[in-house]
RNA sequence: GGCGGAGUAGCUCAGUUGGUUAGAGCAGCGGAAUCAUAAUCCGCGUGUCGGGGGUUCGAAUCCCUCCUCCGCUACCA
């Protein structure tokens, strides 16, 4: 690849739990955006991995009797695998554990430290023993008597602690001049806002290292403390494309063009991060992007109660990964919160990808195999309807679904695409190739030929959503490697392709109909 | 409490800087067609644009107020 570098992150998942359907959410439109910019002829980066650091990992570990690090190992590995489950292609799965990953976040501190932005302080607030965490007042809730309980009703008391503290409050006023000129800098707007008024509102510095336990990253020169988790989480952007190593890919893809994140971390992202990448003499990655979150249609049902209903790999696999990337692309704006049942991943899976654009390929390929024996249709001049659909056709799979894309408006560029296929299927109702056969053959071939020329368009252009069923549509139609791009798929292939004597195979239907699994109870 | 956002057809939502009869998809009703995965195509909406008040020749779109919902308000990640 030569291309302009392309690297987008996910957020690096917390793995005290297996994935659920927000990991998959987020990977899985990362995942698209990154297809999308390697078919733009970007050279990308995806990083993705897990966070195994924090107290919450050896607590978690502890309550099911496992050693930590053996907990952390299982875990990271199911949303691995979950990457490959979901068709999620990374370039590096990092783990915060890695020896390499140490390395990085050690060399990230030594460059903050020498900024003069880290200092020993005491860290003051309530403290569980028993549950080895401090918590904020406003969390306490009132025991008997006088004493104050931890949100898991463990007796708390103010506790010093002495740690290692980031000069944040330095920050202040250079993040909110970095805001300013990068009016863009966090999506969606709304979070923007926000995080503005946050850093308005005063920074406080940043205790970022801990005693209490050994958990995590040790801090250079001071091996009784382990790094604040946030500090060593958000270094893996970095260690995903080798920094320390200050050559090679971090010099080609760093800055990162977008970390791509869920809302409720979006503080760590847009404020501790830069203000960190400052202290440390580091560019700032170009854009955050908070994800809004993919609830059950009924609220109340996403705890465990509700068993696997949730899991992502379980949806993926009753009703086929495209189908559940679609609809998750498709059903909500990215930026905002969306619901999901397994009845409206049916029904718009049926009406779009099944009735729509399934059924469209397959009346058409069909009336090629069985009309033309499977040679390309022959092209007799084209009439005004043909280079009307043309246009419309051309201009949403060129201009229209990849700004959209490029816009991170996945949801959008699919509407623009489901637009293309309804005026296909409209054109073949008012050119009626069928009847074409008895009447007009010569009319029908150019008909169907126009048909498989749009088709192939309107598959090339959902590649980065389903990327498996695009391509097998693509290889049962024969368009060559190279034309599978936006701008390549406009090019003249058709009349090559048929003269070389291909010939289309019976074909196959992509996306069966769905049929909604009732949970057994 | 403070700051911010949102309330538009049964459901999910579009509605640029105020300007012709407020739009789309889904669902529903009617019709056409039969190549195709019983898929497709065409037609059909008397919606108090949350309530009230105001500015304007004219407001879903601006201002005020009230109601409802949501987000943020730092050291779990």
């Amino acid at each position: 690849m030569t291309g302009e570098p392309f690297y987008i992150t996910t957020a690096i998942a917390y793995p005290n739990g297996r994935p659920h359907i927000g990991h998959a959410y987020e990977a899985i439109a990362t995942d698209a955006i990154a297809r999308f910019h390697r078919l733009m002829g970007r050279d990308v980066r995806l990083v993705t991995g897990t966070d195994e650091h924090g107290l919450k990992m050896v607590q978690t570990a502890r309550q099911q009797g496992r050693d930590t690090r053996e907990f952390a190992d299982e875990m990271s590995g199911h949303f691995n695998e979950m990457c490959a489950a979901l068709n999620v292609r990374y370039d590096c799965f990092m783990r915060t554990t890695d020896p390499r990953h140490h390395e990085a976040s050690a060399a990230l501190w030594t460059a903050m430290e020498s900024s003069g932005d880290l200092y020993l302080d005491e860290y003051n607030g309530w403290y569980s023993v028993r549950d080895e965490a401090f918590y904020d007042e406003s969390e306490l809730t009132g025991g008997e008597g006088a004493a104050k309980l931890s949100p898991q009703g463990t007796p708390v008391e103010w506790t010093t602690e002495r740690t290692w503290f980031f000069r944040l409050s330095k920050y202040q006023e250079p993040l909110l001049a970095f805001y300013r000129a990068n009016p863009d800098w966090i999506c969606p707007e709304s979070r923007r806002n926000e995080v503005v008024k946050f850093v308005e509102g005063g920074l406080r510095d940043l205790s970022v290292s801990r005693t209490s336990f050994d958990w995590g990253v040790k801090v250079p020169g001071s091996p009784e403390h382990v790094m604040y988790v946030w500090v060593d989480a958000l270094t893996t952007y970095l260690s995903g494309i080798g920094f320390p190593e200050k050559d090679g890919d971090f010099a080609r893809f760093w800055p990162a063009d977008v970390h791509i994140i869920g809302k409720d971390i979006v503080r760590f992202h847009a404020v501790y991060w830069p203000a960190f990448l400052m202290s440390a003499g580091l560019p700032l990655p170009k854009q955050i992007f908070g994800h809004g979150f993919i609830l059950a249609r009924d609220g109340a049902k996403m705890g465990k109660s509700a068993g696997n209903a949730a899991d992502p790999l379980e949806l993926a696999t009753r009703y086929g990964v495209d189908a559940f990337r679609y609809f998750l692309l498709r059903e909500v704006a990215f930026g905002q919160d969306g619901t999901y049942s397994e009845e409206a991943i049916v029904t718009r899976c049926n009406a779009e990808l099944a009735n729509s654009f399934g059924n469209l390929a397959q009346r058409t390929l069909s009336q090629i195999f069985k009309n033309c024996d499977g040679h390309l249709p022959q092209i007799r001049g084209h009439t005004a309807e043909d280079n009307a659909l043309f246009e419309l056709v051309g201009e949403i799979v060129a201009d229209k679904v990849p700004a959209a894309f490029a816009d991170l408006a996945m949801s959008q560029a699919l509407e623009h695409w489901m637009q293309a296929v309804f005026a296909c299927n409209a054109y073949v109702d008012a050119q009626a190739p069928w009847a074409l056969r008895k009447t007009d053959p010569e009319r029908m071939e150019t008909v169907l030929a126009t048909l498989y020329i749009c088709i192939a368009q309107l598959a090339v252009a959902v590649q980065p959503v389903i990327p498996e069923n695009a391509s097998r549509l693509l290889d049962q139609m024969g368009i060559p490697k190279g034309n599978r791009t936006y701008s390549a798929i406009g090019d003249h292939w058709y009349s090559p392709l048929a003269e070389s004597g291909f010939r289309i195979d019976q074909p196959q239907g992509l996306f069966p109909r769905l049929e909604l699994q009732s949970v057994a109870a």
